[in-house]
This record gives C-alpha cells, structure tokens and sequence, in this order.
DNA sequence: TCGTGTGAATCACTTCACAGCT
DNA sequence: AGCTGTGAAGTGATTCACACGA
C-alpha cells in the first residue's frame, strides 16, 4: 500500500517501477539470510521462492536494476546485497523520529530491525510534558517544544507518525515544516502533504477488514460446496445473524 | 500491499477488484466521520477529498458495488455506511487472536480502533509461561498450548502474528491448522500458507526502506536543481558519504 | 545445458469524458 | 444545472516464452 508517487511524473532516465520498489526490500531480506549463511550464489528461482513471488517477475524486477546475473548460473549474493542496498538507499544511514510515544510508538523504538538496515532512531518525541525525560528503548523522550530543533540538528528526513488521529495533521505539519520529506504514518488518518512529501500508511484496522472481506466471501461459498474446516462450525454460532445480516437502524432513499 | 488474492481465479458473478475492496475501508472511514457530524449526503467529489483520492476513482470503486447515490445530488451518507460494512463484513463481529505478546501484541492489543469496527480481540496468546496469566488490556494471556481449543471454541477465523520471525512459520501453521483462515503478519518472515488462507503483511522496514528509495532520489535531484529545505543542510552532513556511497566490504564478480 | 534477460501479450487498474437521470 | 454511472482510452504491472550467453 502507500500513498506515495507524489514527486517528479517520472522524470530522469532510470524509472523503476514502484512495483518493483516495493519488492526490493523482499528480495534484500531474502538475500540477507542467504548471504548469512555463506551461500554464494542463487538462481532466480531459489530466490523467488524464498522471497514469495514468481521467478519472471523476480527477473523482470533485477532487470530494472541491471544485468547483475550470470546467465546458466545464476546471481551473486554478496553483490545484489549491495547493489539492492544501494539502490534503496541503504548504504547511509538515516536518522529517524517517532512522534507519539504511547504504546505503539514505544513498541516501534523497541523494534529491533529498526536499526539493523541503516535506520537509526534519532529521537523520540511525545507532546506531554510528563512522557519528556522518561527513557524509553534506552532513549530519553523529548517533549514537541524541541521537535523543530531536532530534525534539524540531526538532518532528520524520515518521521514516523504514531499520535493519537486527532493531532496526526498537525504534527505532520510541523515535521514537514521542520524539514521532514518523508512520513510513515500509523495513525488512521488521511494526511494531506505538499508536493515532494512521501506518505506511506499503516493500518491495522484497514488489514483487518480487507482480511474480513475475504473472510465473508469464503464463508459464503463454504455454504454451497462444503468443506468446512475444523472452527468453521463454532465461527457460524459466533457470526452468522442470516443470510444478509441485520438491517441498520437507519436504511434510507 | 499483500499477499491475498490466494483462492479463486475471481470466479463467482460480483468480482470486486482488490484494489478497490483496499479503497473501502478509507471510504468507510470517511463517511463515518461524516455521519457523527451529521451530514446527510456527500458528492464524489467531497467524499474523495476526505478520503484522499480522486473522484473518477471513488465513483469506479462505487460502481461495483451498485449505484448507490443519486444524480445532480451525491450519496446518502447512512445508507453508504452501512453498503460499505456490508460488503466488508463488518455486520458481523470477527473474533481475533494476537499471537505473541511482546512490544508490539500489546500494543495492538490496546489498540483502540479494532474492537470499533466488528473486530474483537477473543483471545492473547503467547508461547512465554510467564506470560500466561498476566493482563493486558484488560484480558488474560492465555499460553501456546490453549491456541487450538481457543481458536476452535471461539471460531475464530482471523489471526494476528507478531511474534518474532523465528516461530512465525510455525505459528502460522498451527493457527491454520486450528482453522483460521485470515492471518494479518507483522513478523517480517515471508509466510507460506495453503491455497484458501489469506495472508497480509505489515512491516516497518519495508515501508521504511521505500521511503529511503524515494529519499534517495530526491536528495539527488536537490544537488541539481537546489530548493533544499531547512533540515537539508544537516542532512547532507550526516547523510554523505560521497556520490556514491563506499564501496562495500565484498564485492564481487 | 541451464538460467538470465527481455520483447510481446495479457491482465489489472486508473483516468477521461460524457450520456443519462434528478 | 449538477452529479452520478460507465464505456472507452490510457497507463502500469504481470506473465509468457524464447533468444542469448556462460
């Protein structure tokens, strides 16, 4: 998902696909775990099923990226970990701010692979006065006063949003005033930003129901062709109000 | 994001595309802001506004589902909330377990918006015999052991993974044996599941990685053409490491 | 022989633009 | 007059299938 694709229509000689943007990470994690393992090289097979998606497009993707494999061979680990990192970025290192210190924010500081892949937590920053000082993740919270100074004492371009809906525009108005170009939003939300600001969303809520929609339709079709599985008959006591559910209270024109 | 779209081949008359089933819960969430200020009726244009995209879409996306509004005037605000649950399956209530009890379960175990919306957490499960026992949120840690029989007395179909990567496979797998059939991953593991289980994905270092990606390109573009914002000096400081980055410890072929 | 790299074909989604209803 | 609903056109992503190089 993402609310990016808001910059440049696309511009300057190397476009590769946000499609294929999006599986890089994938294929790098994918790789990672290879290379730990002292593996030398990987067909585009191998590695598509490790990663989870088909080999064309897998070699479609590295396409974009160059003629990084040997044809009968395959790919060389070490080296598509670098160029993979290169290509993302990841070769430096970006500070980062989560704003909003409640339970999720402080869950996000605590997430290990955080900094393992050049992402350094550069500040945590709560707007109550009480959560500034505390130390959380072995960082110490810093109240909103400071956010401005912050992001620009550390170069910050990457903010995380995890505040309560209410505030999320306004903070996200201050981290991009500030600087910020880039925001991972977690909270449920639409932001509205300039041009050549990234948003990208998180939303559990909006998983579930996606999954829920699904999950209805499955039911459904149970129904007719019957292979129910083993909590399929305790989930019909718990869920089934008819056919068609209940009719709302209000049901208008 | 995501990995559903397992099952069906779209078989089966109303095929709704999975990018606009994606698009429903924004809209949901949209009109139901709009109907706790009581508005009565909305125009594309304003509801796509509110949702964060563009009208042509919105009318699309609605559509499918069936014509739902009225000419020269919009759609009825009621009505649209209660077509969009509906067809989401949200006039059902979904029972969902949260599978590993750490940071981030807790987290979302506080989590507000989910028992908003049809969704209601029946049961927290951790493999930690420490764990069982404790409260969070109000409810009771329930031990690894217990999964099948909760899963199977509660009917619960939903599953939510945020267990380390390590047993996430694993996890997996039990929650599918037990019968559920939606799981909603936060471990950053590629899961693999049987045909008819849906799987979608959350996670941070993905979503972060893409936003260095776009980052990246735009911190290049500024060197060109410069309309560097205020944190882009410090940026450029910490960020920096020449043109290209260093050349990695191994580099091959 | 084997597996990459890639044009061509297909499929999915978005945007356009306007007919049709209120 | 205004706004929805939707064919048609356009754009982007995926899959196919095979030429090419090691």
């Amino acid at each position: 998902m993402a609310t990016g694709r808001t910059h440049r229509p696309a511009t300057r000689s190397r476009g590769i696909p946000e499609a294929t943007v999006a599986r890089l990470p994938l294929y790098l994690r994918a790789l990672t775990a290879l290379s730990e393992r002292s593996v030398p090289t990987v067909s585009s097979e191998e590695l598509a099923a490790a990663a989870g998606v088909n080999s064309a497009k897998l070699r479609k993707d590295f396409s974009y990226l160059g003629s990084y494999g040997t044809r009968g061979v395959g790919y060389d680990v070490e080296y598509l970990v670098y160029q993979i990192s290169r290509e993302l970025g990841l070769t430096q290192d970006w500070p980062v701010v989560i704003v909003g210190i409640g339970n999720l924010g402080a869950a996000l500081a605590n997430y290990g692979g955080f900094a393992s892949r050049g992402f350094r937590v550069a500040a945590l920053i709560d707007a109550d006065p009480e959560m500034a000082g505390k130390q959380v993740a072995g960082i110490t919270v810093q109240h909103s006063d400071e956010m401005e100074r912050i992001i620009s004492e550390h170069g910050v371009s990457i903010g995380v949003i995890t505040t309560p809906p209410g505030v999320a525009q306004q903070v996200c108005e201050r981290l991009v005033g500030a600087g910020v170009t880039s925001i991972l939003n977690f909270a449920p939300t639409v932001l509205s930003v300039p041009d050549g600001v990234d948003v990208r969303k998180v939303d559990l809520s909006i998983e579930l129901q996606i999954l829920a929609f699904h999950e209805q339709r499955k039911a459904g079709e149970e129904a007719a062709s019957d292979g129910a599985g083993p909590a399929a008959a305790a989930r019909k006591q718990s869920a089934d109000k008819g056919p068609d559910g209940d009719v709302p209270a209000v049901m208008p024109a």
